[in-house]
DNA sequence: GCAACTTTGTTCCTGCGTTCACAAGCGGCT
DNA sequence: AGCCGCTTGTGAACGCAGGAACAAAGTTGC
């Protein structure tokens, strides 16, 4: 494989394609790794790219240029060696090794993700919960005692939680935040509707499920309107 | 039948007096609405670009772009009208209608959402809930009673459903997608980590959770290796 | 009523990501 | 061994979204 330089700037031993990586590319790998690992246990051991890229839904051109960031590890003629590919695609994601995940607002939202199995399963376990309520704090959910949000910064720390997801009113998130951040966590699922302020070196992601909807809503009001020409209203002029 | 998952707005030709909205474009406008609202309770009468797009976290250039596929209410020296503004951006997601919600698989999740006050005050009420489980059906949650998944069909065409919302296991979900279509379904929100199968006037977009803890741990990955963590950037960074 | 200031709406441009298309490479077959 | 067909990897084209810049438009102050 040719090592392609990408106007990097950053220096010698750099063991990771990183910057080049294109977010959209991660997502769609993160797919990738789930469908191959799909197929590895019905005892597939090699796949095309236009094999994996119909299973994943995208173009297998995509699905290439995507493969190609983890490096070109496929054999021409034949396809990728599924437990290869899945391997290096965890090395790339860092899923190498487990992330440490705290829960913050165990209500609703909280409680199906505390009780939810799955990511424990791909190497995300849950190790801390917290909660304001102190009806709450003690109490195990999903085998795990809840602790106060005050003790988030110090918790945070001793189990090495990377990961903080938010799951609070959405008044309260900025604060929980900010004793993520100060307790060290870098990374953020925020599912409370705020934009939350953080120093650069966090990164944050929000899963709006409101948002999903109105765009649903957006594509339903598209369709029935083109359909039948009834809604009298002008709408949207053209200028 | 067409894989078509995410991403992807609407039709080659635009029949609709708007011009083709993209789809990021319409993400954006819910939030702008959420932000205007939140205003609009504290008071807010006007807001100018600049204001509306600091609060919602994006460049004024691309929000005043984004208003521009609503057509164009603002006021040149002034700003725009929070109402009104309201107003349009709902009509444009065809938010001036209700759309009725059916949520699949009451587990963990499915209640969570279930229970979620959120949706009903943005006009997306529950109005059906299913499982196959027949020790949940009948039973209330939220409100609602649960009813058989074997039902979906008539009830969702009953109800009017609008949009369903798979909960279920991965295994399930494509049953479940098949019965919310021939109910007469068009709109789905997945959360089920599989590629459902739909005709191609049937949008899904799909949430998967596992997805973004792995997008976080790549940044996490790519961070840790890269070393130069320090940038001693101290403030803020709205994302 | 006029001038200066403010902010919108739009045009142009740049950069990124997706797709196309094809040469290079590899296994299988004769 | 050498050819053939299949699949990868990637350079190049394309399309689109985001950002900068500016002219038009409307408001406020005098
Ligand atoms: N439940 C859903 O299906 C759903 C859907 C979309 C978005 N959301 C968002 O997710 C968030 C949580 O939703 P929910 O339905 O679980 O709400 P919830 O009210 O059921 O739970 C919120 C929890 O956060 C706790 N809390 C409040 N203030 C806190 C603080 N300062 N620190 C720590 N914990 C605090 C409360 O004690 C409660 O346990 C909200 O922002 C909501 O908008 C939820
Ligand atoms: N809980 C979470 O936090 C979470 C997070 C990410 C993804 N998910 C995904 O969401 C889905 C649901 O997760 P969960 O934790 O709520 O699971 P769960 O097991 O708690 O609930 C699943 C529910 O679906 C019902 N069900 C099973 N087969 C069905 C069928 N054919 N028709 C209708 N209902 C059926 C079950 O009876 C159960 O009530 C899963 O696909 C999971 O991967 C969940």
């Amino acid at each position: 494989m040719t090592v392609h330089q990408h106007g990097r700037y950053s220096t010698p031993v750099d063991d990771l394609p990183s910057r080049a990586v294109p977010e959209a590319a991660v997502g769609r790998l993160a797919i990738y790794l789930r469908v191959l690992t799909s197929m590895i246990e019905q005892g597939v051991t090699t796949m095309s790219s236009e094999e994996l890229a119909g299973a994943a839904g995208v173009n297998s051109a995509t699905l290439r240029k995507d493969l190609s960031y983890v490096g070109s590890y496929g054999t021409r003629g034949v396809g990728y060696d599924t437990a290869r590919l899945v391997e290096h695609i965890e090395q790339l994601l860092g899923l190498t090794r487990h992330h440490s995940v705290a829960v913050v607002g165990i209500g609703n939202l909280g409680h199906a993700l505390a009780n939810y199995g799955g990511f424990p399963d791909r190497g995300f376990p849950v190790t801390a919960l917290f909660d304001v309520d102190e009806d709450l704090v003690g109490i195990p959910v999903g085998g795990l005692p809840v602790d106060h949000v005050n003790t988030i910064p110090e918790v945070c720390a001793e189990r090495d939680v990377t990961i903080g997801v938010i799951c609070t009113p959405a008044r309260a998130a900025q604060t929980v935040c900010d004793l993520l951040v100060a307790g060290g966590v870098r990374c953020i699922l925020n599912f409370a509707p705020v934009m939350l302020q953080v120093p650069s070196d966090v990164e944050v992601r929000r899963v709006d499920l409101a948002v999903e909807l109105q765009i649903l809503s957006f594509y339903q009001a598209r369709r029935s309107s083109g359909r039948r020409a009834g809604t009298a209203d002008p709408v949207a002029v053209i200028r």
